[in-house]
DNA sequence: GTGAAAGCGCTAACAT
DNA sequence: ATGTTAGCGCTTTCAC
């Protein structure tokens, strides 16, 4: 056992201080009922006289909860992740929660086992934003019982809740934006395969070629990362092309801004001689030379929505299967323009669309 | 009492299995001496079949530590950060910690209580990116006696450890080489006043003026908040001045961003027609048109080295007092030239410097 | 090298 | 409205 920090206020203190037992002081500072006005009075005088603390572990480990909640990530990198962490926070903290972040890293072997670890009993509930092999995690995941959320991510192969935007629709509406402008050769850029997202947004952008009558070209779709250098690589190959597209979609906007690089490089100005769109809306996009059009995806409110789900899940209700869809908009800046030769084609029906420069 | 949980595995599970008692079980799973090998492998076999995990609360009750460490910060907003945030994580993890993230709001007086309550066994250490009205909290903090650390911070108040870049000497070097471009009249945009950062960066900026013997003009100074709008109005003010200056220093990368949006919306050319500058080399910085040239701050080795000074401190060192400065280094990227009217003046002096273009 | 007993600080359950 | 008892799961101490 460890040797009793002389100085450390405990319940016992305030419980002699006050001239009560342990028990009522613990019904005052948990604000339960059925404690005399006055009792309940002189107590909280004396545990704030005394500058009490109430001892974490100790409750934890009688209560069986932590009121601790884990978010797992691969690793901290991009601003993404930053809206998502800006979520979580807040709301576990409205909730009366703490957030214990663990990265994941790169995911070998013991890296699980250390995730694994963890869980044990440190967190009421998990939140994931998937690493790159979201598989293994996920079902690690299911198997312990902890009240566990996905956070933009699809799988058909668990059954655990989930919280994501409309991938799909957003993409489909911003492919149909374009078309509408008048490109009949948009690029696109995948990002990850595995992680679902990626596969649905693809859907969006070839559901809205159909629409249009169009012809799914595999030849302008490129494999990308999500990172930004994938976006230049990619889009150079797009743009050597025979017949180059005239727009390129990217499936997130850091592969966005490495399109904008690799136009810079070529001499392109945008958007008048190639438009760009990315997806997310991270708060860069707004600032980037010209500002890009996106779609923004709501990663703070995702955070949220997440962290609600989990505690209901910790507060005994059944979240399994729960799948939370949150709307997207198109977010309409400086990258998209008329096509090139296409200057004096009208444009028919532009939808309704808001301008956002919400940075 | 909670109410036992039949599914998890506890220590006395793999006791009774093994065939020994718990005590032992402990030691191997603790890797402590005195095990004879086989009965080592057999615990831990079972322990592995079992999938037991040890439950984080009561090992923290019994031991006195939870193995964690918090890190307090005003919000999560920008990429600044982000980039201690990574540092943080990787190094906690790497030193077998884990992360809490607690944001300590807009700081009022809840708030505070908020933030004590939470140090009250469930952290071993602290690490504090400091809010607008730090003081308080750094009372708050020295009060505790918990091991605890400041990032990028400079007080006189409080003898707490402190983790911090040369903020002075990086500020007068990138001063110094505005000046040897041929600047005379340089704006200054400065931080929130309470940090003591923005102290230092002002002093390195009158240091090379001293040097350089130019004289210190208050009406070129400005204050700023450290957020991308007050450069963008404080840098107005600048170029609406009579004599405006030929390059204006901003003391974070945010408000450099808000000044370079001023210079665009004035129709400046950067950097022929104004020189911008500014600090912190977030990533951001690199990909803004033009890549803003900045003062490197080493953000990410800072938390790392805060959290090796409060686990130094957790683990018995005495770390009161300890200061450690990183330091700084300038990143010359497109924001800066010579001053215009001075296109024909030759450049005495540059000092050797290397670009950085890391994204 | 191993085990038994005690206790970390708190709260649930059952008194009164 | 308040107190007593027992125990959360683990580790420390001390005995063997």
């Amino acid at each position: 056992m460890s040797k009793v920090n002389s100085r450390k206020i405990r319940l016992s203190h305030i419980a002699d201080q006050a001239g009560v037992s342990m028990m009522t002081v613990s019904r005052v500072l948990n604000n339960q009922a059925h404690v005399k006005v006055d009792t309940r009075q002189r107590v909280l005088r004396v545990a704030n006289e005394l500058g009490y603390t109430p001892h974490a572990s100790a409750r934890a480990l009688s209560t069986g909860k932590t009121r601790m909640i884990g978010l797992v990530v691969g690793s901290i990198t991009s601003e993404y992740l930053l809206e998502i962490i800006r979520g979580v926070t807040d709301e576990t903290r409205q909730l009366g929660y703490n957030l214990v972040l663990i990265t994941s890293g790169h995911n070998r072997e013991d890296e699980l086992t250390q995730v694994t670890y963890l869980m044990g009993g440190l967190v009421d509930g998990i939140l994931l934003v998937l690493p790159r092999e979201a598989d293994r995690f996920l079902k690690l995941v299911s198997n312990h019982n902890l009240p566990s959320v996905i956070i933009d991510h699809r799988s058909n192969e668990v059954n655990l809740p989930m919280v994501r935007a409309a991938n799909r629709e957003g993409m489909k509406e911003m492919t149909r934006f374009l078309i509408q402008l008048g490109h009949q050769r948009i690029g696109y850029i995948k990002g990850i395969q595995g992680d679902g997202t990626c596969h649905e947004r693809l859907l969006g952008y070839q559901e809205a070629l159909a629409e249009a009558g169009f012809s799914y070209f595999e030849e302008l779709v490129r494999q990308g990362d999500y990172e930004a250098y994938s976006g230049e690589i990619s889009s150079s190959e797009l743009l050597l092309m025979n017949e180059p597209p005239t727009a390129i979609i990217a499936s997130n906007d850091q592969m966005a801004f490495g399109v904008m690089a690799t136009a810079h490089r070529l001499g392109l100005h945008i958007p008048e001689q190639l438009s760009i769109v990315g997806f997310d809306n991270i708060p860069s996009s707004a600032r980037m030379v010209p500002p890009l059009t996106t779609v923004h995806q709501p990663l703070y409110d995702m955070g949220r929505e997440a962290v609600r789900m989990a505690v209901a899940g910790i507060e005994g209700e059944a979240i399994t299967g729960r799948v939370m869809v949150l709307p997207t908009r198109l977010v309409i800046r400086s990258t998209t323009g008329l096509p090139r030769d296409k200057k004096t084609q009208p444009i028919y029906s532009l939808p309704a669309i808001q301008e956002g420069m919400e940075s």
